[in-house]
DNA sequence: CTTGACCTGTGTTTTAGACACAGGTGTACG
DNA sequence: CGTACACCTGTGTCTAAAACACAGGTCAAG
């Protein structure tokens, strides 16, 4: 299997496939006639793992852990739950950051329905961003 | 006033107002004694707008934009709601994104309590991932 | 004047691929 | 067999927003 075919067959871009094996996650032969990386069954194996990994929110940094652990025959497992957790708190931390993030910036749409554009002043860049202040309208 | 001071100033690391610096969204004087460079109120307030507009959510990139159209003395605000527009979208996206994942890992860490650990096999890195499904244990 | 703490600017690294590009391949057609 | 042209390849570079590393400069105490 050359690069595309193993792209289409995973349906992910040839660039992702490339990356992975510039990486060493994939390990393709080289094609004696030319010199193009030849994906086997191994391979579509392997990468469809990763896929599933990433889609768990595992880095590829992990992942090369994780089969590196699993090279050497023992179990992976310990491993991977324990990645998954810090991965977990991450994401927790992350969704945390976006939800405030999208509240504060349909708060301020908002919030400058009502107010005009106005041209800059020597201390002022825009009113919009510099008199807003933040909270959701139920300050004082 | 040094890097370290202006950053001490607002809370931000000395990197931060080197990296914007080097970008040109701050322009400090240099100093004539020694080279280093010179931040004076006019770049402070600059940096105050800057973190502002970083906690709406507008990109480094969007700022040095927002910045340059004020400088031109027009008013920067239909830009700036145009830009808050997208980025508000993006950021749903994101948590859309995120709450998806968050989800997907709770699910697997739960599922996972009861499986115990596994050496890998030849067709297995590790069942605890090849094994899990993504759905939330609804699926029939 | 020297020690040592701290500070500076510059260059490099980070993630997970996307993109650019020069050149190779392969096939339909003549 | 030759060739035109679409498509494919590997390699190198780019992205965001700083964090980090590091050699060398600065400055106050002694």
């Amino acid at each position: 299997m050359k690069v595309s075919e193993l792209a289409e067959e995973l349906k992910v871009t040839p660039d992702t496939v490339r990356y992975y094996t510039r990486i060493g996650l994939l390990l393709p032969a080289k094609s004696k006639t030319n010199g193009y990386k030849d994906y086997g069954r191994k391979e579509l194996h392997r990468l469809r793992f990763i896929l599933s990994a990433r889609q768990l929110g595992f880095s590829v940094k992990d992942i090369d852990q994780i089969l590196k652990e699993a090279a050497k025959g023992k179990t992976a497992c310990p491993l991977v739950r324990e990645l998954l957790k810090k991965r977990l708190e991450e994401t927790e931390h992350l969704f945390q950051q976006t939800w405030a993030l999208r509240t504060r910036m349909q708060s301020a749409i908002k919030e400058w329905q009502d107010k005009p554009d106005k041209a800059p002043t020597g201390h002022m860049v825009c009113h919009l961003i510099e008199g807003f202040n933040g909270l959701s309208g139920k300050e004082q």
